[in-house]
Formats: C-alpha cells, sequence, structure tokens
DNA sequence: TGCTGGATTTAAAACGTTATAAATGGCGAC
DNA sequence: GTCGCCATTTATAACGTTTTAAATCCAGCA
C-alpha cells in the first residue's frame, strides 16, 4: 500500500502495482486517453504523483520513435558578439514549457557543413532542427527536406518548396542605415558585405543600392574583403581606403565587431567619427550605448529571433505545414 | 546477400541476417569484445558498414542505463559577451570525438535555481553535468554529489568534499591588473565586484586588496553597486563617484561590459582614459583591440575552459575519481 | 435466462539493444 | 573412441514504454 522502499525509480510497474491496475492501463491513464474511466485517471495520477514517477525518456523514444529532442547548429563565426548566447536563450525560453531537450552541434564552416545535418537525419539524433547562417540554396536545407525531418531556418531561402523561416529584414535595415546617414548629410556611403553566399548578404545589397540610388548619393561595396575577414584585416582595409583620395564619409555596418574594428580604423586614420563621417551599425546587445563617440544603432532582437525558431519548429513537429510559418522582424527606426 | 531494399534503419538483426550471425554475435562484434574471433569482428564490422548501421540511442539507453548526453547549465548575464558562446564552443571540440550530445539547460537565477539540477537527476537526462558561476557553497553542487551524478565546475567551491573544477586565477587577475595601474603611476584603485554570493568574487577581492596593500596604494571597493546592476547603473554609480571629491584613478574591471560602461562614464564625466585615468580589464573576445582610447586588457580564454571542463567530464563519467581533476587557468602578464 | 453491445480493462507483442547463461564445435589427451 | 576443455557462438531475458487485439464486466433487452 505504501511506498515501496526500493531506491530505484519508479516505472510504470510500480505505479501499476501500487493502484493495482495493469502497466497498460495506466500507461493510457497518464496518456489521458478518454477510454479510461475519468475516476481511474484520477487515481493513477494520484498515485504516479505520489510516487514521484516520471517516463524514462529512452523506453519513450525507442516505443515511439520521438526523441524529444530539437538540434540547434551553432557557429561561433558571426558578426554579432554572443549570436549563439541570445539566440539560443530565446529558444530555450520557447521550449521551456515542453518537455524537449535542447542538443547543440557545431555548424562546421566549408565544404563539411553537411555533416551535421546528415549525421542528424542518419542517427536520427532529434525530431526537428533550427539552421543559422542560411544559403540561399542551402544543402542543409535540402537534405533536411529529402529526410522529411522537421526544420526551421534563421533567414530564407529561394527554393521552391516552402519551409519554416525567421528572418530579420535586413533589406529594410540596410535602407533604414542609408536613410540615416544621408539625414546627416553624408554623400558617399559604404558597407562591408557578409560573404555573398548568404542569403542575407542579398537583401543588403539591394536595400543599400535602392536605397543609395534613391537617394542620388554615391557609394561603393567593396568586394576585396567582407565580414569573414578578420576585425583587424577589416579595420587596415578601412585605413587604407582612408588614405586613399574621395574615401567614403558613411559607413553601414552590419555587427557589433565591423563597427568597432571601423570606428577605430577611422579614428586611427584621424578623421572624427561623428563628425568627419557617421558610422551606423545593427546591434544585437545594447553595446553600443557605452561606445564613444555614440552612433546610431538599429536593435535586432536576437532573442525574440530565437524564441520564434522554438516556436515555429514545435508546430512544424505537431505536424503544421511550413506554408505559413513565417516570420520576418522589422527594424524599428 | 545484397542489401535489403527496406527503407527503414538497418538494425543489429539487419546486420545479423547479413552475415548469418546472431544478434548477440554481431553485437559484442561491433563492442570489439574479445571472445569474439577476429575474422568474425572483421566481417561483422564490414557489413556493418556496408548496411550503414548506426546503433539506435535510445535503445543503447534504455539497456544500459547511459544515456550518452551531458548537460550544460546556461545563463546568459554574465559579465562577459557572449560567455556561453565560447563556453560552448569550447565544450564542443572537447566532445567532438565522442558520441556524447550536448544539452543546454536554463540556469535560472534565484531560489529555483536548483530546479535545472533536481530535473536532471530525478529524470536521469543525462550522464554529466557542467555549471557555471559557481558558489562557495554552491546548492547545486550538493544536489549532484549527492545523487552521484558526475560534474565540473567552472569555479572552485569550498566544499570539503573534492569535485572536478575549472577556473581562471582571477586572484592572480586582480593582482596583476593592481600592478599594471600601479606601474602607469596610479594612486588611488576601485574595482566593482560580481556579486558577493559567487566565488570568484572572494578571489578578485582577495587578489585586489593584497596587490594595494601591497604596493602602498589607496583603495575603495563599492558596496553600493556589483556587476549584478546593469550598465547604465554602474556606468551612473561611476559618474557619481567621479562627481565627488578625490575619485579614484586606476579602475580594475572584471568584465567587457563594465569595462565600456566605465570608460563612457568617465569620458562623460570629463576625464580622459589613459590620460587622466587608467582603466585595465579582462576580456574574453579581442572586443578591446578596437575600442579607443585602447587600454591595458588581460585576456580569459574561455575556450580553452570549455574544452577542459569537457575533458574532465568525460574523465568523470569514465570513473576517474575528483581528486586530482583540477585546472587552473593562469593569466598571462 | 441468455444475448448483445458498450464501456473498461488487460495480456502480449514490439521497439533495438546488451548481458547472462547456456549451447555448440573442434581438438588434444587418455 | 570417448571425454573434457577451450574457444566461439547463441538463445533468451531483460530495459520501460506504447499499441494492438482480445478479454472482461455489466446493463439492458428479448
Amino acid at each position: 500500500m505504501t511506498t515501496k522502499p526500493t531506491g530505484k525509480r519508479p516505472t510504470l510497474r510500480t505505479v501499476a502495482e501500487e493502484t493495482g491496475f495493469a502497466v497498460a492501463t495506466v500507461s493510457r491513464a497518464l496518456a489521458g486517453d478518454p477510454k479510461i474511466a475519468q475516476k481511474t485517471r484520477d487515481e493513477v495520477a494520484r498515485a504516479a504523483q505520489r510516487l514521484n514517477y516520471v517516463p524514462d525518456r529512452a523506453a519513450q523514444r525507442l516505443r515511439t520513435g520521438r526523441t524529444k529532442v530539437i538540434s540547434v547548429l551553432l557557429n561561433l563565426d558571426h558578426e554579432f558578439l554572443g549570436f549563439s548566447d541570445e539566440l539560443l536563450d530565446g529558444v530555450i525560453h520557447a521550449l521551456s514549457g515542453t518537455d524537449f531537450a535542447i542538443s547543440v552541434m557545431p555548424d562546421i564552416r566549408g565544404p563539411k557543413r553537411l555533416e551535421t545535418v546528415q549525421k542528424i537525419v542518419h542517427q536520427h539524433l532529434s525530431d526537428g532542427v533550427i539552421l543559422t547562417q542560411t544559403e540561399p540554396f542551402d544543402d542543409r536545407v535540402r537534405v533536411l527536406t529529402e529526410a522529411g525531418l522537421p526544420f526551421v531556418t534563421h533567414g530564407r531561402t529561394e527554393f521552391s518548396t516552402p519551409h519554416a523561416w525567421v528572418d530579420f529584414d535586413n533589406e529594410a535595415y540596410a535602407r533604414l542605415a542609408v536613410q540615416k546617414l544621408v539625414a546627416q548629410g553624408r554623400k558617399r556611403l559604404t558597407m562591408i558585405m557578409p560573404g555573398s553566399r548568404f542569403t542575407y548578404s542579398q537583401h543588403l545589397r539591394y536595400g543599400f543600392l535602392s536605397a543609395v540610388r534613391e537617394a542620388g548619393v554615391a557609394y561603393e561595396l567593396p568586394d576585396e574583403v567582407t565580414l569573414a575577414n578578420t576585425p583587424h584585416e577589416i579595420a587596415a582595409f578601412i585605413r587604407a581606403r582612408q588614405a586613399q583620395p574621395n574615401p567614403p564619409d558613411g559607413h553601414v555596418c552590419v555587427g557589433e565587431v565591423t563597427a568597432l574594428a571601423t570606428i577605430s580604423a577611422l579614428q586611427d586614420s584621424g578623421v572624427q567619427p561623428e563628425v568627419d563621417v557617421s558610422v551606423v551599425t545593427k546591434q544585437a546587445s545594447p553595446l553600443f550605448e557605452h561606445v564613444r563617440p555614440q552612433i546610431q544603432t538599429v536593435f535586432e532582437n536576437l532573442r525574440e529571433s530565437g524564441a520564434h525558431l522554438g516556436r515555429l519548429l514545435l508546430e512544424r513537429i505537431d505536424g503544421t505545414p511550413p506554408e505559413g510559418l513565417h516570420v520576418l522582424l522589422t527594424p524599428e527606426a
């Protein structure tokens, strides 16, 4: 009648013996099966509670094929400091009410990039995947789509097959940044681009180009250097450009790291940010509120993105078709 | 004889049928059991390879009780930008050769802090745990020790029962920072402390105090404000202090965020960092190489810490007793 | 009184693995 | 020629769930 004094974890069998019902009945009662009498369900629930019963994930997983795990592919190389930190926090938040575990895996750069998703699919490691730094024709998306494994990307693709995604409107950001610089009277704008293989690089380019053309100001988009370069290389490039005739007087930065490199390069070249030249950057943390001289920034809320990614993935796993599952976060002026 | 055209994942049974051996033999052959003839082992290995067989984690976990998962408790509130990013990268690196999965869970602040470890223990969610932001008598350590679950802390405790830990020598850092400031001729030093409940807060305090006393310079350790305050509050405090008579002329900062807040507060108060007053900070990323004016920094390698944490945890899981499993990383001058 | 049927409950199989204990086969020794 | 022994291999029983199909119970009805 009382709790067995055994030190082992209680199982369905323990609860069954305690209540006198069969294991199957207990299982279905706990699952809330309406074919089980309400009275039985209550009694079983109470016993389970009392015994501190929790289902064994391994057994459930083995039996049902559902892992109750989602994978998040992480990569340290990013334009934001602490990118994964913030994104993960959002994902954790979105999944906090569920019994899903979050498994982080490396998002390797280069030709081996596919390996992680292939491993997830082949070894059946999770019920869904969150991808970041998406490319227009991202092979990882291809693999996951073919495998029928639910996933959400941070960033859009150009596949015709629909999939869930969350994105920040980088086109709007670039446009906004250009407008801010133009409003400050800047006449020659520039921007260090992310590697052109990423989707958002195209969005940035388009937004930048259409805005500068609309404003009728001069511009230059260097291709000698990208965000894949180190901050030092970027700073060196900007200093070099500054030594040439007719340097840009307005800089659009895509992230905190580049912005700092840009500002320092300008200062080291003897020009004063916010006096001789203006800088605008996207930021994911309130970092720049404490950087002097203070420059204009646009906030990209990565925690919110993470939360959306988590939420959409849960919906996909639940069976919602990917068609409507899109979130486009817009920058606030 | 050839691969079954079934679309399902191959199991031990598939390999058994393919090779003609029994399931048990195949299992033990793949495990490298020396009681299985070498020839058999080779043949089974080849078949498994050919069939693309990978063991089912759920089944293994159910049978053996080993989850092949390690948990990392993460918390966004940190003195370093991207703290978890860097640490996780190290952990991922350390576990990359193994088949362990990394599960991230929230490290909740406040009275609920115990819940996550309790859940891990009770629901048997992983084979080992990595804790950060350790306290001298950390209840999480108590719970894990009692449960007999392997774990490694980032930061030391003051328990007499030994456990594995990795720590940065913050006492040495504080001492070093003070020495740098004194070498610059600074006469009145200060430091914003982390919340006193953390172990490393005591280390910092001790290092700071012993160094300033040794150098015979004045100092003040404010207790009105800690790293738990927002950067704005910290900046406001520094500005207020700066308006009082006899303000400090040397600031030891424990992290990037505070350092930026400090520098901006000083600038906003009309004093020039590196001219009127000096600042030294710890940094985990090369951030400050691009902050102007350039201040002195000491690097704390969080990736390395993460890698050690992962490595030591694997050893603990393997059965190595915790006695020798300590790593103290020392700051480089 | 015996049947039918709906409402509950249950026995048993299965998921894929590992561990225990027993079976098999070959070979040298007597 | 038989026995025993060692080296291999194997059948079987778990691990804790969920699910399928069958069993049970009881009321209502003929």
